[in-house]
DNA sequence: CAGTATATGGAAAGCGCTTTCCAACACGCT
DNA sequence: AGCGTGTTGGAAAGCGCTTTCCATATACTG
């Protein structure tokens, strides 16, 4: 069934010229050939329909085509958007993109860039944020160690605690203006759906939107604090907590849009409006649910372009030392968050 | 800078034993190895930090552990779902995925299948949908012939056009059950925003639409079809026509989900209300969208599990000729239809 | 006990390509 | 004529692994 390929050796043949005549034609290699052996070769090429076995090359030249992206979860249309940036300037530059997912498990994310070590892969953007398990860390540490002494490069997208490149994008600092913002409405009492207490993002979101509210003289009780899943439906089931805290928040800040998404869903349920009972917040402006009503309040990242400068760290010239990109996120007031008057979470 | 990496070799000598030897305990040889050498050698291995080298295995078995995935946008919720389901099927069989994007462009579709080609990657499923363009359908299904006679599986999402096993979702039956569901709300006048003429998928979803009116005795006149994008702006630019084009609809049936949102925000803008002066049903049932408001009433296809399904068919064992596992679509009916009452478009 | 079958180890031939090294040749000089 | 210099082609040595083929050792049969 599987029929032979053509292979370099075959063209020269054909071609009356030897394998390393017809290798410096079909590559870019720095070497001359004249101008009627290279026509003769890629003639031939053409007329056998000759692919190059990339394995083989890879092989040979000691280093693969291939760039890694590790991201938790492909569906979730935060890391999709950001698969999005990354794609494009791999592919633009000619590499191919290797998917892997996680599904938020830390041992799989050091299985992943094994497995891409072990392919030789020239680069890997890892976009799943870091979590505080210690175990977990140092052991994705050391794979990156390997990673790159075997001349491979690494970026992150989130918390740069891996000592590599990363794009760190604003979250204390804009869930920090996103507090002001909301305080500047009017709130006074806040509560947050933290999502998992162990996962750097949602902690640095947490820990900025509390800052913001010090800085209005707000005070955030630990009561108001709302652990849940970083997903959709754990933004929907953290709001039966909430309501059971009685709390008495006018504003649920949600750590990101997903959560919010679904929290918005819950309080739905349980006939609470929105923004006219309760304000909402999330976090990432998902360009899916901009269309959402009422409009989302969220601070603004631009995902796709935070993986364009992912894929560009790694795949630019080396320089020295790892490098930080910051981005910054833009808070955004929209329909879901209004002057507190409604009757609020009792 | 780049360290030399571990290789069998240095392993088998450290061992004392042969290269033979070696690489059949650490590769799931059918040869049986006494239990003392194997234990020398996986120790070896494991204190030496050996990794075997994937393209080097690839070459010398003539196959790759690779799994291609030719999506237009991974950033579309449509799309990002299949992958999901995809990525996980290949994960866990232990194979890796690459993932290429085409933006649409069905000459890239051509060039991704043959770099995966080169790569000697296992299968490939694609699950952009097809046009009508024939000489871009030519040379795909020419790749495709090369990719199988090399022993390589390709599976579609979408038309089974191209003579591969495929994975078709209920496009014409679904968008026809949906449409005898609208008449039967009470509706007589509708409006398509269509998308692209080109695309399969969209000229499926219309003519089952048709067809479905055509049922209840309805007609909808070409001037009611509305040409777009297929994305959220494709929606949000055709409503302008719509209005212009004065149908006199009642109901609005856009062929995929975002477009329904980029519609539905659109019609917001001109102070339509949805679904009291215009009902809106969209295909699909994008999961972020679930909890929009009003609700959008959908063709519900299982996503995931179509990719998924892709999967298994391109991994399975070999079974004869091109199977084709056909996904029916349910019809939900949610908030954003509703009985005609209202101003409807003039 | 010869004779055959079975388990296990190693040598070595690739897999398809890149790249070093060398040879041959054509120049432009002195 | 003799010589460096530059250009171009080819032979061949790998790259790191798998797998065939052979050799040896052991077990079993009548």
């Amino acid at each position: 069934m599987a029929s032979r390929q053509v292979t370099l050796a075959e063209v020269a043949k054909h071609a009356g010229v030897s394998l390393a005549t017809a290798s410096r034609v079909l590559n870019g290699s720095t070497r001359q050939v004249s101008e009627e052996l290279r026509e003769r070769v890629l003639g031939t090429a053409r007329r056998l329909g000759y692919l190059p076995n990339a394995s083989a090359q890879a092989l040979a030249r000691n280093s693969s085509v291939l760039v890694g992206l590790v991201v938790h979860d492909i569906a979730d249309p935060y890391f999709s958007s950001i698969a999005a940036g990354v794609t494009r300037i791999a592919e633009d530059a000619g590499l191919v993109v290797v998917l892997g997912t996680t599904g938020r498990d830390a041992r799989r994310e050091v299985e992943l860039v094994n497995t891409l070590r072990a392919h030789r892969a020239r680069a890997v953007v890892i976009a799943g944020s870091r979590t505080t398990d210690r175990s977990a860390s140092r052991q994705l540490a050391e794979e990156i160690t390997a990673f790159t002494a075997q001349g491979g490069r690494v970026a992150c997208v989130s918390q740069a605690k891996l000592g590599t490149d990363t794009v760190v994008p604003a979250n204390r600092s804009g869930a920090r203006a996103l507090a002001r913002r909301l305080a500047g409405l009017g709130h006074r009492r806040f509560a947050v759906l933290a999502g998992p207490p162990d996962l750097l993002v949602a902690r640095d979101r947490l820990a900025g939107f509390k800052a913001g509210l010090a800085d209005e003289g707000l005070d955030l009780p630990d009561a108001n604090v709302i652990a849940s899943g970083f997903t959709r439906d754990g933004g929907h089931a953290a709001v039966a907590d909430l309501i059971a805290a009685h709390t008495g928040a006018t504003c649920v800040f949600a750590v990101n849009d997903v959560m919010a998404l679904g929290a918005m869903a819950a309080l739905r349920d349980h006939g609470l409006r929105v923004p006219q009972d309760v304000s909402v917040a999330g976090f990432d402006d998902i360009p899916t649910l901009r269309d959402l009503v009422p409009a989302l309040s969220t601070v603004r990242l631009p995902l796709e372009e935070m993986g364009e400068r992912a894929a560009r760290l790694v795949l630019d010239d080396v320089v020295a030392g790892p490098r930080t990109v910051r981005v910054a996120g833009e808070v955004v007031l929209r329909a879901s968050t209004s002057a507190p008057g409604g009757v609020g979470l009792r």
